[in-house]
DNA sequence: AGAAGAAAATGAACAATGTTCACGAAATGA
DNA sequence: TCATTTCGTGAACATTGTTCATTTTCTTCT
């Protein structure tokens, strides 16, 4: 009757993750408490680091499964795509879409900030790297009479300009483009491109 | 002899902006802690709370003076602009020198988060407003067959877009524009625009 | 099945944080 | 100079994330 143990922990490292995501949706992060955490997910506090290393190990799995789900929508997206779009206009679209439907969950991708000294892990820049390359290879096809490293900028580029627009937007405090708007000047920014 | 509490007042909370300033330069935002400024300042813990509501005014008149210094760098750099360099294109190398030089203040501007359901206060968002106006008439101007409003939104637009790019740039959690190759692309990014 | 051992969950205690407030010090005006 | 008012002080507080001795639960062996 062996593996129970192990069940039961990532039962309730699941619990602990999906109650964290749950208070970054209704709350944002910077409201996040562990003793609420904890109480969500029925567990003690210690608990918690009984399945992760710190709070900002935490953090990374919500914003890991966060990735996952922009990924899948970006891919999703491209795979609907309709006549006469670009590449980087349906991924614009569908950024700024999966950016407005999970506002909180995506602005904590970003908000997110280690200790002074402490580096992102390793297992988590990869999955920014490879959502980004996917994003990149796609993007780099329609840029031509570049080298692959030239082009791969340029991808990047373009993808951190889309990013910005949708950013500022989506911001109380800044003065970006109105809410209503935002749709349709990605969408006219980025066939710009 | 009146007006001395004042004077003392007034330059306590000087001491306290800038020893603020000074931390989040050095450490960056989320470093910053009350007993240090208190230290640095040589007051009192508590006189922070004499000449701030709380903490998050202290960051918010700190990224007050950040923002001022911003709008002073892009004005000069628009005066001294060069021949055959567009407004936007002006615009956007500057940002970008000043978010390179001035990194930990610049991302303040960004990374602070007032606590749930307190809004920015009104003078603050006044800042925002001010400097983001004078930014937007100057790249309207060279937007033509465009309703005044439509070429508001599109200078929004455009300048979230360099926000974007300069600022996953200077992130290291970010795949961004490799810093090298920052000025070039976001010139060429600007022109193209 | 039951007992011994191993591993995990618990939550009281801890250190570090922003914030408050009764008190003593200092500036003001007469 | 003195009374009054205002201000600065720092000990105390509430709320954080984090730890660790204790208790509970699971595993294994007989």
């Amino acid at each position: 009757m062996a593996g129970k143990r192990e069940a039961l922990r990532q039962d309730l490292t699941n619990r602990l993750i999906e109650a964290a995501t749950n208070r970054i949706i209704t709350s944002g992060l910077n409201a996040l408490r562990a003793r609420q955490i904890a109480e969500d997910a029925k567990c003690a506090l210690g608990t918690i680091y009984k399945c992760f290393a710190d709070f900002d190990d935490l953090i990374l799995h919500v914003n890991s499964r966060t990735l996952a789900a922009l990924g899948a929508a970006l891919k999703k997206a491209m795979s609907e795509s309709g006549e006469g779009e670009t590449p980087l206009e349906i991924l614009a679209v569908a950024y700024m879409r999966f950016a407005k439907e999970n506002t909180h969950l995506w602005a904590a991708l970003f908000e997110h900030r280690m200790p002074q000294n402490v580096p992102v892990p390793d297992w988590h820049l990869e999955e920014h790297s490879a959502l980004f390359d996917n994003l990149s290879s796609i993007i780099s096809g329609s840029s031509e009479g570049l080298s692959a490293e030239e082009a791969n900028v340029r991808a990047r580029t373009y993808f951190s300009a889309i990013h910005g627009i949708v950013s500022i937007s989506l911001q109380d405090r800044f003065v970006g483009v109105p809410l209503e708007r935002l749709e349709d000047e990605v969408r006219t920014f980025a066939r710009a491109l």
